[in-house]
DNA sequence: CCAAAACCTGAAGCCTTCCTCATATTCTGA
DNA sequence: TCAGAATATGAGGAAGGCTTCAGGTTTTGG
């Protein structure tokens, strides 16, 4: 059970005029970009400052510190990220299973891909931060969606909906994230997804009405 | 295809006499230690040392710089666990794929839980390493045992091993990994580790000969 | 037993980084 | 229009980290 995010993570204050908002998008592109070059070890408050075409000055008005800034980073990723899983979770509620499980892979896999290289510096990043609390509210949300999702589907019944859920979810998920690691070929990838799908399938087969 | 690791992270030298063995041993033991209780942000060379029982200097005896101990350490890591999966494929060449799968996921969730927390911290600390060159020589050879069990199954004909093969992998890998993350309780865990031999078993069901 | 090799020490130099603050500029609303 | 709020600046203080090196101690091989 996470609590609120730590204080000294909180962004110190919002933007409020129309300039601070793009100043403030510019930093968190800036993050990105240096991120993408150097990784964490070079990520400097002066270097994203100059890359964001800011002051250092400016960057603390809104982040407490460093870590505040790429945590806020990863946070309104995983936001985006949860919105589009549970937008596919709409879409497909009270669909058959089989629709489910390759929409789900779908959804996930695009948008793992689509940016492929901010996709890994952001999995790196976020692995030197206190993260529990950001993986754990993102797990909670996301859940909530494909759960509801599996529950609804027309073609099959679960003794154990959450169970089943934790399976699908984890095994996606963490599919991805290794074939990202891997750094497996187009080829590859695309045999994989399939694969990937033909297991889930497999395994929600159990499951038919 | 990665070439030999960076010269900048090669070890300095290796020790030759029992007590400077004993010594490059207590490093890693306290470079763990002291991942473990504050990550890489808190890894410094002068904390390592104190917790070692050894001065600075001896640490840059046989380490060029700080990052080229954490990558010892985990290529030190990599190179135990690859070698029990090895072990386990060795162990069940010719056997009926059933068991292959079950001994494979046992042995990599075994590996990878017996000690939690050490898994999870190298786990972050490989995140901020160029760690392409361990990754992917780890990959490697591992495949190449697990490849070569699977061909070796006596209830199967692959039409692409190597296919077969990285799915199998890159589920298995990544659903630990993923759970790990996530922080499942103890019977989510065993739940989820049914689930996962339940699809690959289904997966593989296909290649039944 | 002794010389050479291996090993260990830890204070100090150098460098980078984070973050603040006093000041300047821009915007907004009445 | 203009006062006050919001925003921006960037040099510099303070802290801490990495790494070296000159000089000690221990071990080994003969």
């Amino acid at each position: 059970m996470p609590g609120p995010p730590p204080t000294a993570l909180q962004p110190r204050k919002t933007p409020r005029q129309s300039r601070s908002r793009v100043t403030v998008e510019a930093i968190f592109e800036a993050t990105i970009q240096v991120l993408l070059r150097g990784g964490m070890n070079e990520l400097t408050t002066t270097r994203v400052a100059e890359r964001a075409g800011v002051s250092v000055g400016t960057m603390y008005q809104y982040f407490p510190n460093k870590q505040a800034l790429v945590y806020a980073l990863n946070a309104r990723y995983l936001d985006a990220l949860a919105a589009r899983i549970e937008a596919t979770c709409r879409e497909h509620a009270g669909a058959p299973l089989g629709q489910m499980v390759e929409a789900l892979i779908n959804t996930y896999w695009t948008a793992k891909t689509e940016r492929a290289d901010v996709t890994r510096a952001l999995y790196r990043s976020v692995a030197e931060l206190n993260n529990d609390v950001l993986i754990h509210a993102f797990a909670e949300r996301v859940d909530r969606a494909t759960t509801e999702m599996l529950a609804s589907a027309c073609d099959a019944v679960f003794p154990d909906v959450p169970r089943a859920n934790l399976a699908l979810v984890t095994v996606i998920y963490g599919t991805v994230r290794n074939a990202f690691e891997r750094g497996v070929s187009d080829q590859e990838a695309a045999a994989l997804r399939q694969d990937l799908t033909t297991m889930c399938r497999a395994y929600l087969a159990n499951f038919r009405a």
